[in-house]
DNA sequence: CTTCGTGCAAACATTTTGCACAAAA
DNA sequence: TTTTGTGCAAAATGTTTGCACGAAG
């Protein structure tokens, strides 16, 4: 037996832009899609957040970019821009990829190549990890500084 | 009942490298090594290429680098480069990222981030594939020149 | 003996599809 | 009615691990 339509809340594509164009967050897994809209008191199977940003991408409002933890994320379709990514914290931060047509000009002669897309995926530590791994442990317990 | 040792040909890993040394193809899929062992008359089973791969990423011979069609590629770990693949043919061609490092530098600057790593990977179409797309679908028919 | 590399199968993680069905048009 | 969006289950895809076992030391 089916219950598939459901109460059908209307619609989940929806409130994905919503949330995604709320930004705090910059590129997103189908899963923290979905656990987004629960939070948000919209229930929503995974294969659903699937469909729903499938149909987002056809429709040109996002954009789907394999970052390297072999899942694939979602992010809103601006301008094109480069990808940040911390690799204790694991926040992603989008960097405006300027600086990189210059090179990639330059590519395109040298190579022969027709360059028409590029994905820049940077990792490092973010500033707040930087910090936090700068001080000690815990500043209750000196001794248990770990090297 | 197992046969599992068989005759046990001796290695995998060895022949791994020998085959990616040579070259002629850059980026190669677990399954792209397995074919490739094949043809060369060693039947390795998918997951022995695997292991050697994880052995020889071990002991910093060969790097995995995910490009954009979901599988995982492992190359030779030389120095550093980025990644030109067409679109068309498949083809992954390294390329230097000299001219990158400056835009690293600058982006260290402005964004707080330390920058340990990255991965560009360059989509476009590679000369011959150019050239395929500029002629005649076949000169016997110029008739059937698309646009 | 122990260690290592292997084949095979199964587990695992993630993405994608098939099907039924409710709501909307 | 048809079309669309949905839940659920299962398939598909790619990666990884468990286990037996032969060869090497």
């Amino acid at each position: 037996m089916y219950h598939g339509g459901m109460g059908r809340k209307p619609k989940i594509a929806g409130a994905l832009r919503e949330l995604m164009v709320a930004r705090g967050h910059h590129a997103w897994t189908l899963e923290e899609l979905r656990q987004a809209l629960a939070v948000r008191g919209l229930q929503a199977n995974f294969s659903s957040v699937f469909r729903a940003t499938a149909k987002l991408e056809t429709d040109g409002v996002v954009r789907r970019v394999e970052l390297d933890d072999g899942r694939t994320h979602v992010e809103m379709r601006d301008e094109h821009h480069d990808h940040l990514r911390c690799r204790i914290c694991g926040e992603v931060t989008p960097v405006p990829c300027g600086s990189l047509s210059a090179a990639l000009a330059g590519l395109e002669s040298t190579t022969g190549f027709l360059i028409t897309d590029h994905r820049l995926v940077l990792s490092g530590t973010c500033p707040s990890c930087q910090e936090r791994a700068a001080l000690p442990a815990k500043p209750a317990s000196p001794a248990a500084v770990p090297s």
